[in-house]
DNA sequence: TATTTTGCCTGACTTTAGTCAAGTAGTTTA
DNA sequence: TAAACTACTTGACTAAAGTCAGGCAAAATA
């Protein structure tokens, strides 16, 4: 335990180096840090100021200078909120996106960069900053409704049926279809289709979709690697259980294979009970819950 | 790749609030950030200031301004260097020692915190931060002498025994005896003992004994598993081949294992011939190079 | 409708970090 | 031994970040 503490204060002084570095790297378009993070933080579309105060726990004061300077290289448009006239908004003007566009350059410059230096590795180094990213915000994960043929979505149910092929020797991906052929099954009001983000990188996805008046389906569970162990599956499982509560269905019905052990623990664990066998292969095993 | 340095700059994100968090935390004890990084690289022994300048990259009139804050608070006494009186001396005193350990107090407590975070997979996440630390550090990973008997030594020599006996069946660990019961014999002037060490943890090995007056035997060669694929045996072996060479000997050897496969690929590489058995099991190579 | 609260702005301030040039004492080199 | 160089200190300065107390309008509440 004390190895481990020390090696992890070895991780901190070897990462506080490389974000100084990075930090330092935004200084090149000749504005004080502060005022770049504060920029990097409004869209085109418009930020709420009180958002950008929020995340950057700045002083209102502060944060008003800040912005005015922006507003002063035109980079910015401030305007009233029309709903609550207290509130103000910020919105990049053409030249501030450009100027953002300078800045994203620069991090992506950054990025590959530090990824270069991996050697021979590089695969081993962005699974072992996904597996810190997913800790250190993990309290932050959220959880969020999508369509089945949102691109985020297609990226995980990708990433499901790499796993399943995996997990499953005799299952070949041809027979796996992508995007979904019934969209349409889960969209409300009778189906839905979640994904868990951490920092806008889609982490994990369930779906829903509907059997008959009073049952649905639970479909596709999946948790990336780096975000596993930390109980994300089970809030996934939670969120669509209410979920189908909320859309009346009194009775979940699902069907897996025995491959996925973890998976399987985890319905047994939450309450779900073996039923009757209600479809094929890959299936293996099919289990129920009344909610 | 995109995806790659998309993954990357989430985790610079999670990171940078993570470290804003920690250095954050130092400021408990009624001191700016800039006084107390200076005070962590006082030791009681004395440290001299021109090292925690280069450290730190402080400009040497800053960095004298908070040395004599220090100074005024009575955690550290200023002596000047006897050998070139030019040169100045940093040491704890026992109120300045005092405070260091509430300072070590605050680490340790901020690293279990995030240790308590990787739910249930904390050896996952400490091994994800070696890698890091590691690849981030890499550009200044140094090979120092060191003595057999030493703590440091010996952490190195027992995780070099787990892994032959992971990699060679038939070994059982109460074959390998540690500490070394000839220490002596990897001492100057016939031997030697080499420690990488990456921000002060010990990550690679190897050492060097005396055969006869003209022949040495390269021993132990061995690297961290978070710094694979980055060259460091490499540079162990050749640092030990030139040590064999300041030594005055004309010949190596070594034997190994078959079942060491990227070893014996690295020895091939670099010029090394087999040659006729000359000890017994676990060896089933044996290697030798002309200087 | 009067009062309180909220969201933001402004002005006056302080602290921290950092730069630069000049100066002093000691050391090295020609 | 003089000149050049080095290690550090001091003083005078700037930029950036942050704090705090009003102030004003709009919104929420009594």
């Amino acid at each position: 335990m004390l190895d481990a503490i020390d090696r992890l204060r070895r991780f901190n002084r070897a990462v506080t180096r490389e974000v100084g570095a990075l930090d330092h790297s935004y200084l090149g378009r000749g504005r004080p840090l502060g005022a770049a993070r504060v920029l990097q933080l409004i869209t085109p579309q418009g930020t709420d100021i009180a958002d950008i105060r929020a995340k950057l726990a700045l002083d209102s004061g502060l944060l008003s200078r800040l912005l005015r300077a922006l507003e002063a290289e035109a980079l910015i448009q401030l305007a009233t909120d029309p709903i609550d006239r207290r509130r103000r908004t910020a919105q990049l003007t053409p030249a501030g996106q450009t100027e953002m566009a300078a800045y994203e350059a620069i991090g992506y410059a950054r990025a590959a960069e530090t990824l270069a230096r991996a050697g021979s590795r590089p695969q081993a180094l962005i699974d072992a900053m996904d597996l810190i990213a997913t800790t250190l915000l993990g309290d932050q994960i959220e959880i969020r409704d999508a369509d089945a043929s949102d691109p985020a979505a297609i990226a995980c149910l990708d990433a499901y049926y790499q796993l399943l092929t995996e997990k499953i020797p005799s299952l070949s991906r041809d027979m796996l279809t992508l995007p979904l052929t019934d969209p349409e099954a889960y969209r409300p009001p009778h189906g839905g289709f979640l994904i868990a983000w951490s920092d806008d990188l889609p982490i994990g996805t369930v779906s829903l979709r509907p059997l008959d008046k009073t049952t649905a389906e639970v479909k596709r569970l999946w948790v990336d690697p780096s975000a596993r162990g930390q109980g994300l599956a089970r809030r996934l499982m939670h969120t669509v259980e209410s979920r189908a509560k909320t859309l009346g269905y009194s009775q979940l019905k699902l069907d897996t294979n025995a491959a996925l052990t973890e998976a399987i623990a985890l319905y047994r664990r939450d309450g779900w009970q073996d039923i009757p066998a209600y479809t094929s292969f890959p299936a293996t095993l099919w289990l129920g819950k009344t909610l």
